[in-house]
DNA sequence: CGGGCTGATGTCAGCCGCTGCCATCACTCT
DNA sequence: AGAGTGATGGCAGCGGCTGACATCAGCCCG
């Protein structure tokens, strides 16, 4: 996902062959959901200010929400690839905990855009709703690659969601804190507390 | 939500003031569903079928998915109502293990029903993502039944979220199974397996 | 250098989910 | 009998989304 936010107006502004046409759309559109809310936004109008059309916002995104969720693949690999490449030695919850540190590391450098990107999210159900089935999606990659490392079902499964359990309450109290504390510390910390808590 | 899923056909045998009406359209809405499956079926011809019309559809249920989740309501408040009424001594993640007693008690009796539903939902996406709102709404409601009890935040949040993904991995599975085992066994196990884990 | 090939985009028509607005009808209360 | 209430029908319309076909830029190849 593109990740500058500023005040961009393409409109007429660039040719119909000009690239990085996804780019644009996706920039224009978190634009006028920050603008006008995500309802409001039509299609059409994000197109429109993108130099594009209606038809070719649907060739990149498959739906109205998704322009906001395009970025979620590179997290995905990233928290995958951090348990696969854990020690040997580590259990299950010590590779989740791996991931959680890489994947809290990545998301701590796009604090700006992460603020405004869920200030979207929170205001509206709909991109609630793909967000929650994003995270899982997370966990279920992240029980693969446990069971890549011998991990046997249940175990796999519920190591993974107990992880995304901590990430997501972590990345929450993330973004609505003032004074922004460590995103990995985070992590770290209320994973503890999940271990203490069962 | 009925529980009625037999083959019905309304159609003009009932008149317009006859009672049920998101009863009818509940029933004709899983029965279309399995026929033809979810987005083939278009709500004109639920409402159809049940003898009435797709503008009185949209009057009972906020949009065509949540004829399948009107039911929610009542499995959410035996969770909070068995958090609430665990003994004073239990901790947490023991009030919550009572909660998920009570909640696959009342699942099991219903397994024929659940057996339909699951299939459509398992079919498509968009109820996927319905139902796991539900669940986070089911997880948000016990989180506040055990701050009520005095439990502090994080605690709360994540024992009840962890509470849920031991409800949901235990559902699937015993939906899954050929040879259904008793469902509060099965939530017991993986609690143990959770506690295990982490 | 010219002609086809490919891929991205534009254009248009159309379905369906969903909503607002008002009329209609059954039932109730007085 | 008449007014009031609540559920329903009917209709128009918007916006998300898709399929089918035309158009255009850049590229390769002869």
């Amino acid at each position: 996902m593109s990740m500058s936010v500023t005040a961009i107006t393409y409109d007429h502004a660039v040719g119909r062959w000009e690239p990085g046409a996804p780019g644009r759309l996706a920039d224009t559109a978190i634009e006028l959901f920050i603008e006008r809310g995500f309802e409001p936004t039509t299609v059409a109008e994000i197109a429109k200010r993108a130099g594009l059309t209606e038809r070719t916002f649907f060739r990149h995104f498959a739906d109205k929400r998704e322009v906001l969720f395009g970025g979620g693949g590179e997290l995905r690999d990233l928290l995958v690839s951090a348990i696969a490449g854990a020690p040997v030695s580590a259990t299950p919850i010590d590779a989740v905990a791996a991931a959680l540190q890489a994947g809290g590391a990545a998301l701590q450098e796009r604090r700006e855009f992460s603020l405004k990107r869920q200030a979207v999210i929170a205001a509206n159900p709909e991109l609630q709703e793909r967000e929650l089935i994003k995270l899982a999606s997370f966990a279920s990659a992240m029980a693969g690659a446990l069971r890549k490392r011998g991990v046997e079902d249940p175990a796999a499964r519920l190591t993974a969601e107990a992880g995304m359990v901590v990430f997501h309450v972590a990345f929450e109290r993330w973004i609505n804190a003032g004074d922004p504390p460590e995103l990995p510390q985070l992590m770290r910390d209320l994973l503890g507390e999940l271990k203490a808590a069962v």
